[in-house]
DNA sequence: GATTATTAATTCGAATATTCAGATATCTGC
DNA sequence: GCAGATATCTGAATATTCGAATTAATAATC
C-alpha cells in the first residue's frame, strides 16, 4: 500500500464497522441507548441465546466499546462512548434513506 | 426476534455496515470522490491486486453501490449514490476522534 | 481477418474468520 | 450445597479473503 498512514486508517476504519456489521450487535448497541442493561434482559430483547448474547458482548468488550458492572448476580452493560450511538444514527439515517429509495424504484 | 420490522432494519443496516469493514473496499469508495476510475487505477492506488479490485469491485456492483461503463478496454467505475460517501465521512469523523482519544489515553 | 497486447472478469482452492448453540464452568446470593 | 446469571469452551457450519490461473472483451497491427 503506498500511503500507510491512509491506509492505518482505512483499517480502523473497518475493524470500527465490523462491530456494525452484526444484527445482534446492532439489536444490543440500539438497546443502550436507553441506559446500561443485563445480559439476561438483552437476551429476551434480541431472542438470541444467552450464549450468543454473552460472547457477543465479550467482542464488544474487548473492542473497548462496552463497559461492564456487577451488582449481584447480575452484570450490567453500557456504552463507554455515546458517539458510537451517533455513528450509529448516522448510518441508519442512510440505510433508511437508500431503502425507501429502492422501495420507491422497485413500485 | 421479537420486533420483525426492527428487526429487518438491523439487517439492512449490517448488511450496508459489511461494505465498509474492509480497507480494500473503504480505499475503493474514498478514491471515488475524485470521480468515476477505472479498475487499473484503482488497482494502482489501492496496491491490492488486480485479481482482489476486481473482486471487490464485483462486490460492490452486486450490491448496487457502484455502476459501471466500458469504454474501449477501460471499464469506469463509479458511485451510484453519494450519501455512501455522507455515511463513509461520519463514521470516518467518529473513527478519527475515538483513535485521538485512545493516543490521549495510551499518552 | 488473424494475431497479438492490454484490460478486466471469472474460476478455483486454500487459508482464515465468523457465527452459533449446546455443554460446561464460574460466580454470587441464599 | 443449591439455584440463578453469566462466561467460556468446543465443534460444526458458513462466510470471507486472497492470489494464481484462466477466460473474455476490446483495440491495435499486420
Amino acid at each position: 500500500m503506498r500511503n500507510h498512514r491512509a491506509w492505518e486508517i482505512y483499517q480502523a476504519h473497518a475493524e470500527f464497522c465490523k462491530t456494525f456489521s452484526h444484527p445482534v450487535r446492532l439489536a444490543i448497541l440500539d438497546g443502550f441507548r436507553e441506559g446500561e442493561k443485563t445480559v439476561s434482559r438483552l437476551v429476551s430483547e434480541t431472542g438470541a441465546t444467552q450464549s450468543t448474547v454473552s460472547q457477543q458482548l465479550s467482542l464488544l468488550r474487548k473492542l473497548g466499546i462496552v463497559r461492564t458492572r456487577r451488582e449481584g448476580r447480575l452484570v450490567y452493560y453500557k456504552l463507554v462512548d455515546q458517539r458510537v450511538l451517533k455513528a450509529y444514527d448516522l448510518v441508519d439515517a442512510v440505510v433508511r434513506e437508500t431503502r425507501m429509495g429502492q422501495a420507491k424504484i422497485l413500485a
